[in-house]
DNA sequence: CCGCTACTATTCGTATACGATTTCGTACTC
DNA sequence: GAGTACGAAATCGTATACGAATAGTAGCGG
């Protein structure tokens, strides 16, 4: 359950623009490298280039564009090394984001988690990437939902948007990391259920991003020899 | 030694607008809740008022402007909650890249980083806050100059820009936390030096971050009884 | 046939202009 | 005298317009 259903109308036209071209960059409609106009985008919005381009620009600092002066701004795309230093960002934000949250989280929190990985397990047969990259997502999205730390939160995000183009390929590509992240949710919910110490959670879900990075990074290295 | 030297010129007039503004924040000549007017700013840079509204709109990006909808722009100001927010951010990403930075560094580094540390301990008699503060933020740099990931880097540097409007208060009005922090940065250069275990560092990292916001909450809860 | 140069078309970057919204001051009423 | 309504000034938000830089293309010469 993303912001997306914001994107029509928000006040302002910049804001519009915002959150259409952003949309359309995270569901894949403009894959990396697409090349993205200015007059044409506020043709198709009906509106002029300069909330455009701000809107561009704001993307940019998100890292979701990238935009070369009088060259124009193209979709991101996510080379290897930029994937490392995004994956590395995101095990330490969302590390933090599950240890502040644990305290916060009560037991209907817990339940509704726990169904959502359920639901991921059950997913396992008949695998369907994108379904279970977004309940992978919603469930983290609900550890998070008391996350007392708006900042740390925000982060979290961007690094969730900045991966979208890669259409879960990990999950995709990876054989088992499925099956395995699924695993480490349960073992995470118990610690959180139990109470743990908030190191021991932090370290938990920081080890579960960086076993994806790392499983990325072994398959990675198979198919290059 | 920030980037202000940059300021001036950079090509495009929307850089230059970012770099100006941005400088005058930081180091104070816009105070927090100066309001910003963009026809004035616009002015007094000799440019139009596009390129200083996507400036201001980077600003906000990164923390230091609040913007509203048909007001206009200020300086942000830091709350004691933000204040929270920012220092735990910061200590988090600082952690990180200190422990990624680590075995990096070599022999040189840690020399002039010690030399920077001295200059603190010196510093400590006729104490100059606003002095102090630059030398910790050049020692910090040091040992950040190597750091693998720039993305964390980055985040380490908006939480800086993030703090500057405080003019180093912490160091000014919490008693005996200058003279700690030098201590603990001298504990962290031995750490680095003997090749200590990354978690090892980065608990030790995050701790030091962790110390200036925890004297500042004990400071605050004093003053307020 | 290949490489270089000049030209054209596209697109960005910024200036200017105008409508929309808010704020502040003033006058009027109770 | 206090509160409210109205109007003017200030400021933002966006559209339009034009200059600047770049990429693509055709033509020329080797």
């Amino acid at each position: 359950m993303t912001d997306v259903t914001a994107a029509v109308s928000s006040g302002s036209k910049s804001q519009q623009a915002y959150a259409a071209v952003k949309a359309r960059i995270v569901d894949g409609a403009y894959p990396a490298g697409h090349r993205l106009v200015l007059a044409k985008i506020a043709h198709d919005l009906g509106v002029s280039v300069v909330p455009v381009r701000e809107a561009i620009r704001r993307l940019e600092a998100e890292g979701l564009v990238a935009f070369e002066r009088n060259i124009g701004a193209t979709v991101a795309g996510i080379d290897p090394t930029e994937y490392l230093y995004t994956m590395q960002t995101l095990s330490l934000v969302e590390g933090a984001a599950t240890a502040l949250s644990a305290p916060l989280i009560g037991p209907d929190d817990i339940a509704r988690a726990r169904a959502v990985n359920e639901e991921m397990r059950a997913c396992l047969e008949h695998f369907d990437p994108l379904r279970f990259t977004r309940l992978n997502q919603d469930f983290h999205a609900i550890l998070f939902e008391h996350c007392p730390n708006p900042h740390i939160l925000d982060l979290v995000h961007r690094g969730w948007n900045r991966l979208a183009s890669l259409r879960s390929s990990t999950f995709r590509f990876v054989p088992g990391r499925a099956r395995a992240s699924v695993g480490e949710h349960e073992g995470l919910l118990r610690l959180i259920e139990g109470a743990a110490d908030p190191d021991e959670i932090e370290r938990a879900a920081r080890a579960h991003r960086t076993a994806t990075l790392e499983a990325y990074l072994a398959h990675s290295a198979n198919d290059h020899r």
